[in-house]
DNA sequence: CTGAAAGCGCTAACAT
DNA sequence: ATGTTAGCGCTTTCAG
């Protein structure tokens, strides 16, 4: 809590000039002489001032903060967020554009129903100027109802429905089509898929090209089995699909930390990645180097893309009433020894 | 952005009444009449009335929300960060009890001088009322800056040095003397640990309760080998111990992910855990169940304590002026099967 | 129980 | 280039 700290009338009778004129010292507004401002800065120090934000929004009706918003449901969601490497790379990237624009990040969290509202609510009421949302569900109603909101929201990945966003994505079937032209490539045709649950968007993507690009090579029978993105969920998905299908030769994944399970289940029945089993992961995560062997893998320059849509938001914000745009970002495979 | 919405003004004029009135409505305040307050009510639905925070704080100097500062320095600290479930478990406690208080938790990094200062001066300017921190390091200098700027502040983990701070902590060194007690119980005598930097104070904790309750029981030459907390890590320094040591029978990692690294490693040697070697944990993370085999692991209770921080934060922000307070927490051993 | 009125600390016209 | 002044929207005495 600051304690009642001294305002912008106390700096300028220490100085022997107006509010006005500290005021314009503080903002770095132009038009003031060097020598007074010199005075004024040496008042502000002595005093030690610092601008009271809450007066200050009242009347500029911006707070100089963005919210990043991680939203999904489910129990435990912090818990989960905070084990998937994804959401750090995320925040990495968003962070350093902020900063480097002299915008707060403000992250806020919606795991359930109940904190979505406060979120709403919250960002509603004026405690940050925008919001960059990262969702994972098809039918998250968030964005729209910051939109609804009226606040300027951008989200990471395409937002469901029509809602006024912007937002950056990353083409998601072209990335499969790259993991399954690859393991073709390799000579491996008994191929599998470990999945993702269809409410994000991205892992129906990625399901949707890898089929299509077998199918246009003519292989149509892709077992598919789906994860949670998590790697035990992968090692377990890569249990079921050896037993139901023992002579399996490839197998891609939605996302690293489940290739990263898969092979380690491999390994552990004693097979060969990539000798008996090729694996191809998505994202280009830290859990593609660390995995035992190295993973190849789709990159997905999530850093980048965080930064584009911290830029996209704080551009808008910027300037007034501009439309929402977008961008889409293309992966690219990075071969490494898994496949 | 919050475009200029309707005001008390609009809605005690839509209502009849004056704004006082409806100011006391929408804050809860008795002494209003049933009638009015239903009148009130529906004017302010109809009017899609919200109240805005700057005006309120303005007056009030206070927001209402606490923010919950993740703080410690290097490269790509969320990365790491959002790569241990440790953090993601004093997310998942804090944000329930705060939830539950109604008050709006803010996630608000720290990773690096420049960032520090911008969070001391966003909270500064009271931007919420009160900070729970996250620190890793012993020599970070935010809770110090926090505190000497006039913010309430509560750690989680002892704090260096003696700010004015309330804290939580776990009995670090009652927990490493539970491990060294099982695995000698157990008849391992050839024992090493993988410690962490000791610019973690729980780190060297650990390592001081584990090397302490083994010179009681008179072992004293113990293998120590440093680790970063991750998985990756706790692999190589098996590695490493392995190398150095070939005669191990037991190890005590400074936290799960290492123990975790470390029984990969094993395993893939092929050295059977605990038959060969013996592995005790910390935490009791996620890690400690997905583990092979499962883990044998000290019990931080770390959702329980942050909610405990939160819990004293908010009634520190409540009852004005108290002494900050703080509370220790007892580890418990949890046996599984490495061990 | 309700209304009138005085600010909270700051920015932004508008004057000078 | 600097000062004056009018609010921003809300809470909170203080009267009534």
């Amino acid at each position: 809590m600051a304690k009642r700290g001294p305002t912008l009338e106390d700096v300028a009778r220490e100085a022997g000039v107006s509010r006005a004129t500290v005021s314009r010292v503080v903002n770095g507004v132009r038009n003031v002489d060097p020598e007074i401002q010199e005075v004024v800065r040496r008042a502000i120090t002595r005093t030690g001032y610092t601008p009271n934000q809450a007066a200050r929004s009242l009347v500029t009706r911006r707070t100089g903060a963005v919210a990043l918003v991680l939203s999904a449901v489910g129990e435990a969601f912090a818990a989960r967020v905070f084990a998937d490497p994804f959401f750090g790379r995320v925040v990495d990237g968003a962070l350093g554009l902020l900063r480097e624009r002299g915008v707060q990040p403000v992250l806020l969290v919606a795991e359930s129903a109940q904190a979505r509202s406060q979120v709403v609510d919250y960002l509603g009421q004026g405690a940050a100027d925008g919001a960059l949302v990262v969702s994972l569900d098809v039918d998250d109603p968030l964005p729209g109802m910051l939109v609804a909101a009226g606040i300027t929201t951008v989200t990471f990945g395409r937002p469901p429905g029509d809602p006024r966003a912007g937002f950056v994505d990353l083409d998601n079937e072209a990335g499969a089509r790259l993991a399954a032209g690859h393991l073709l490539a390799r000579g491996r045709r008994r191929l599998a898929t470990i999945a993702a649950p269809d409410s994000a968007p991205a892992a129906r993507q990625r399901l949707d090209g890898f089929r299509e690009a077998l199918a246009a090579a003519g292989v149509t029978e892709v077992p598919v089995v789906k994860g949670r993105f998590t790697a035990e969920s992968g090692r377990r998905a890569m249990a079921r699909l050896l037993r139901e299908h023992p002579r399996l030769d490839g197998v891609f994944a939605a996302n690293d930390l489940m290739a990263q399970g898969a092979c380690q289940y491999l390994r552990e029945q004693g097979l060969s990645v990539p000798g008996d089993v090729a694996v191809v992961g998505f994202d280009d995560s830290s859990a593609a180097g660390e995995c035992r062997p190295p993973l190849t893998t789709v990159r997905q320059p999530v850093e980048e893309m965080a930064a584009a849509a911290a830029r996209l938001l704080v551009e808008q914000l910027r300037g007034t009433a501009e439309q929402p745009s977008s961008v889409v970002f293309e992966p690219e495979l990075v071969v490494r020894e898994s496949a």
